[in-house]
DNA sequence: GTCTATAAACGGATAGAC
DNA sequence: GTCTATCCGTTTATAGAC
């Protein structure tokens, strides 16, 4: 089957990367279709074609592509023979690392919730992505209660110390600069020895 | 002079609490003068007798409501002749109160600075916000660097330290819950505890 | 597959009555 | 000080040409 040069055809995935964008500069209620559609050379009416269902379907595309990412990864670890340490801190790395190469989507995550929780006849999409990302803070607490378990790592509250963890690592989306200072690697670096200390004393 | 009673006149405040409530639920942009209006049984062309630049003005007093509020308070404690370990531990009890106590200021703060950032003709506001802003984070950072000078601390990336911890607190006002597990004490102790430990050991 | 044109709805802001 | 009525710009989504 022959296949077009890429850069001749928009793909789903650039508009879907175009849209990550412009949710992070003017929030899912401030992007207009026309801004997605300039990003990728089109108008807004054309973005129909690609995406049906419009706006709502781009937002739920970028949620879900975003908590994919990550869970996929953070899951795998978990399920590593690894002490809870060692796991814990590649976690933090797989997540960090997640968010500093996909700013955008990282950022949707964190800000646009609320936009999901607004969607109108989407109780089922809807759903599925706090399920998920359930299942991602799930993880984090797995790996510290073992780690407590077998006396690795200091008693705390585990619910309060993932969602403080959880919040430092999606703050970065609004942070961090490529090319500043600080590469993703080492903001991961940093991330577990804070972290990994705050547990280990 | 006499004074009506307060129940009976809209208040400035009121609005500003209405205000915050729905930018906190719908977001600045999704926010209409209507849905505000509402929360203080008024309508939406009465809100411009009290604010008569309309929406622009209610996000710009919400969020140096905001700032001023835990700007002061750490600012004091800054300055204080006590240790660096309890001048932070107060510093971040402080902050973790206020978010807590104010849920929907505090969530201003980490939503809606993008909307700040957006708005057109506000240079001046803006900047003075956003040096507001830089000055609560340098107050962390100063103690921090005081407590490693003074040997109480470990050495540690002061500026990724401080935006863990104000990413973690900011995020509290995603999760807190008025009256369910932990109060807002519980949790600016388990904060305190748990970034002490990370810089202590 | 992308365009133009347009329908239909919405929301911020204003004017003027009370 | 609050209301109602309304103007006007913006935006989503659709229809149909190319």
């Amino acid at each position: 089957m022959p296949r077009k040069p890429a850069e001749l055809t928009v793909q789903r995935d650039d508009i879907l990367v175009a849209a990550a964008g412009v949710f992070q500069e003017r929030g899912y209620q401030g992007a207009t279709m026309a801004d997605i559609a300039s990003r990728v050379n089109l108008t807004a009416g054309s973005l129909y074609h690609h995406f049906p269902a419009g706006k709502r379907d781009l937002l739920l595309a970028v949620l879900n592509t975003s908590i994919d990412r990550v869970l996929a990864e953070v899951e795998e670890i978990l399920e590593e023979s690894a002490t809870a340490s060692d796991r814990l801190r590649r976690m933090i790395a797989s997540h960090v690392i997640n968010v500093t190469s996909n700013v955008s989507f990282g950022a949707a995550m964190v800000f646009e919730i609320r936009a999901l929780l607004d969607l109108q006849d989407a109780e089922e999409d809807r759903d599925r992505f706090l399920k998920r990302r359930d299942a991602f803070e799930h993880c984090f607490r797995k790996v510290i209660e073992q780690g407590i378990k077998s006396g690795e790592f200091r008693q705390v509250d585990v619910p309060v110390f993932v969602k403080a963890m959880l919040g430092a690592h999606n703050w970065i989306s609004v942070w961090y600069r490529p090319g500043g200072r600080l590469s993703g690697q080492a903001i991961s670096q940093q991330m577990g020895d804070m972290f990994l200390h705050a547990l280990t004393c």
